[in-house]
RNA sequence: GCGACUGUAGUCUAGUGGUUAGGAUUCUGGCCUUCCAAGCCAGUAACCCGGGUUCAAAUCCCGGCGGUCGCACCA
């Protein structure tokens, strides 16, 4: 067990137990990629489908899968080949490398430069004479970094493709087929969960920061004259932490607690449906066991906005391997991406007012990172118990997240234990249940071994299940056991994943007063 | 991308020019075992990659790749 800190322990158990380590291992690795094992794919998946069931079953909304290759237009056209673009210039004599538009608005004291693109760029630094400001030495010609990947479609590589840096690309360009299969009725919203790629300079920090990463994405087009949103009043109660743009601009230390209500009836969030998606996002982050007092939302000033946002809060979580980070952004995209491929594409995007008259739908986006989350809830999970004898790893994800919800083990392994634990087994797995068998080693091995890879119940088979078809269920957060009837099993743990009390279920079992 | 530190079984580590590369733990098999990593026996399993120095490199040097931290970056 490592002595450090607690992301050490994370990661360490991740490899060990299968839920995540660094790709590509036996050639030695690329930083920023990232294997799921067995229960870290199982976790994973849980939590996507925690968000579809947050932010898309719920309110009936559209989902699509898009390709991550997209043709290069949709990027021309999207902005991103223009602004996924950043110029490095480097020291001829140290070697050293910058930020070139930085180093221009260090000197000059202009500001946005990158805004103005390579040439400009190139320009300026030679006008300005700027030097290395580590030695002094002559900078090289800046060079093109894309933080996009670049791949070649088809044999002849005639036409090139990018890999999605988001996938709200493809809500936007399938938004016309999307519609009308909605009737043509609005509000309505796409969303998507799927791979991305970015390029980063610098992954860092395992899952945090990924060139690889599961985006769970979703784009609500409304009509801004209408902009009312219908579900407002089941999250109008809900308490967040915010930041405003002006508490970021002065550096404030403590968040505003307020009501969803409050904020949007306080211009602090600009509509109803980001003040909604912000309501649902915090109970989001709840399912997966963040508390709300370590989840704040901080707006981005306008220098920190993406290209195509009016407005945007990150929805950040408190971590103690990191401090707080982003685990969302919920932005405002305006009209800018629908307007952006009318044009590039010159099909129309508007659709029709009752009164006669068209617009071009805006777009609020709440975009949630899958892998992060999958960090963010292995730590909150995590405990370390001590006993008498040892220390004891246990992740208390909640219920219906954990990767495995039932084990299934006989106490000993003679005398038909074995064989009738195998049949219990069974039965679990056609309830539908995630379930896993485990006859190795001794019966607190076993519970160890559950216990550190989250599994909240465990059924024991034993000597008077043999006789009279009695079994023992044990949970992982209590370490509590309750007994019952091997043919209520089934009824028990249908209560227990729908939310009944442990004790509930059975005959509670008092060891060592026998 | 820059700097500092760093890379030994699945995991944690000892070893710092010549070792059968040691230990702990996990894991597997066996014995045992009527509820929380018990015990006993056996077994599998490692020097990040590529160059160089040397009679000899896990150990020293250079480069690459990865990791941690700091700076920068995070559209």
């Amino acid at each position: 067990m490592s002595t450090g800190n607690i992301y050490e322990t994370i990661t360490e158990i991740a490899k060990r137990r299968g839920f995540f380590w660094p790709s590509f291992e036996i050639y030695g690795n690329i930083a920023g990629f990232t294997t799921y094992g067995d229960v870290g794919v199982k976790l994973k998946r849980n939590i996507e489908a925690q968000w579809r069931e947050s932010f898309v079953r719920r309110q009936g909304f559209f989902e699509i899968e898009d390709p991550i290759v997209n043709s290069s237009k949709v990027f021309e056209a999207s902005g991103h080949l223009a602004n996924f673009k950043e110029y490095a210039a480097s020291c001829s004599q140290c070697g050293r490398g910058f930020r070139a538009d930085h180093l221009i608005e260090e000197k000059t004291g202009m500001e946005h430069v990158e805004a103005q693109g390579g040439d400009a760029i190139k320009r300026l630094l030679v006008e300005n004479n700027i030097k290395c400001p580590v030695c002094g030495g002559a900078l090289k010609e800046p060079t093109l970094v894309l933080t996009m990947f670049q791949t070649q479609i088809g044999a002849t590589g005639t036409e090139v493709g990018y890999m999605r840096p988001e996938a709200a690309q493809g809500m936007f360009t399938n938004f016309k087929r999307c519609y009308q299969a909605n009737r043509e009725r609005i509000p309505f919203a796409i969303s998507q969960q799927g791979k991305v790629l970015r390029n980063e300079v610098s992954p860092r920090r395992g899952m945090h920061r990924l060139r690889e990463f599961t985006i769970m994405e979703l784009e609500l087009f409304f009509d801004p004259q209408n902009p009312a949103c219908p579900w407002f009043k089941d999250v109008e109660e809900e308490k967040v932490r915010l930041y405003t743009e002006e508490m970021e601009e002065k550096g404030a230390k403590e968040p505003l607690e307020i009501t969803i209500k409050e904020a949007v009836a306080k211009g602090l969030v600009i509509t109803e449906w980001q003040g909604y998606f912000m309501g649902v996002g915090k109970r989001f982050m709840q399912s997966l066991g963040v508390p709300p007092e370590r989840q704040q939302f901080r707006a981005h000033l306008p220098q920190e906005r993406s290209h195509y946002s009016s407005q945007t809060f990150d929805h950040e979580v408190y971590t103690k391997s990191w401090g707080w980070i982003e685990v969302a952004g919920h932005a405002n995209r305006t009209d800018y991406d629908l307007k952006a491929h009318q044009k590039g594409s010159g099909v129309d995007m508007s659709v029709l007012r009752k009164d006669g008259t068209r617009f071009i739908p805006h777009v609020i986006e709440p975009s949630y990172g899958a892998d992060r989350l999958m960090f963010v809830a292995m730590e909150t999970a995590y405990e370390l118990r001590e006993t008498a004898k040892e220390k004891r790893t246990i992740f208390r994800f909640p219920r219906n997240l954990a990767p495995y919800q039932v084990s299934v083990q006989p106490l000993v392994t003679k005398d038909g234990l074995p064989e009738k634990a195998m049949t219990v087994y069974d039965t679990v797995l056609a309830e539908g249940y995630r379930a896993v068998f485990d006859d190795g080693g001794s019966i607190g091995r076993r519970y160890a071994r559950q216990d550190e890879i989250g599994t909240p119940l465990a059924v024991t088979i034993d000597y008077t299940t043999m006789e009279k078809g009695i079994i023992t269920i044990r949970e992982r957060d209590s370490w509590e056991q309750v007994t019952v009837h091997v043919d209520e099993l089934p009824a028990r743990l249908h209560a227990y994943f729908r939310g009944a009390e442990f004790r509930s279920l059975g005959q509670l079992v008092v060891r060592g007063a026998e």
